[in-house]
DNA sequence: CTGAATCCAGTCGGATACTG
DNA sequence: CAGTATCCGACTGGATTCAG
């Protein structure tokens, strides 16, 4: 995972900048929207699927596991019958929250566009 | 391009979401730090590339030219000797840099958190 | 319900070479 | 310098199946 990485590079590694270590979160399918709609409130994996009615199970589970395992989300399992278990945002996470904000106010802005132009150069 | 969609759905299709607009601007990889670097000065091709010490030219060209069709990007073509061209960020792109401030702040933290621990569930 | 495992088609992006 | 064209391996994520 991560941003690709050459692999005949004759120069040292690029210094990782800290924009990418965040977006590597937020990049893969649904990511983002798994902690936005976390951002609203807790959710049990169910719900989550009902929120995000076309991802499938294995990739909202992939996407749990990893945000959890980078501290933005956390799991709680929750002792029932049957169990069951619910996400909620770390500290971490919730910091995210305003960010995606600020994307989503251009997004909005973005489908209010006039249908995007292939933009060729130099024909 | 775009966020993968189900073939077999028998739901109709969820409201593509504003967020997932932006998102899929900022998903392939470099999209975020080449708005990041426009965001600090308009910058030539040759610059970037620079900025982004491996990242390809094709990559690099394919980015800007999406980030343009999308009004996020703006290219100016500088009649010189040899002919060169520069580019900006547009009044929508501009507002991308709060957003992505915020992410740089969170990918700080992610740089100086424990090492990721694999996070499996109920084994 | 909450996941994990497998399979596989489609996409992404690096390498390389070439043009104006 | 500022790109474009082609080739191709690696990775992503959907579909499906199975388990606790």
């Amino acid at each position: 995972m991560g941003l690709p990485v050459r692999k005949n590079r004759t120069a040292p590694p690029p210094p990782t900048c800290a924009l990418g270590e965040c977006m590597n979160l937020l990049r893969p399918a649904w990511a983002a929207n798994v902690v936005w709609y976390l951002g609203a409130a807790p959710r049990r994996f169910g719900e989550l699927r009902r929120d995000l009615p076309s991802i499938s199970a294995r990739v909202l589970s992939a996407r749990l596991r990893t945000l959890e395992s980078q501290g933005v989300v956390e799991r709680r399992a929750i002792d029932t019958s049957p169990p069951t278990s619910e996400y909620l945002l770390t500290d971490l996470g919730r910091e995210l929250i305003p960010a995606l904000r600020t994307i989503v106010a251009v997004g909005e802005q973005l489908k209010q566009r006039p249908p995007a132009r292939p933009a060729r150069h130099s024909r």
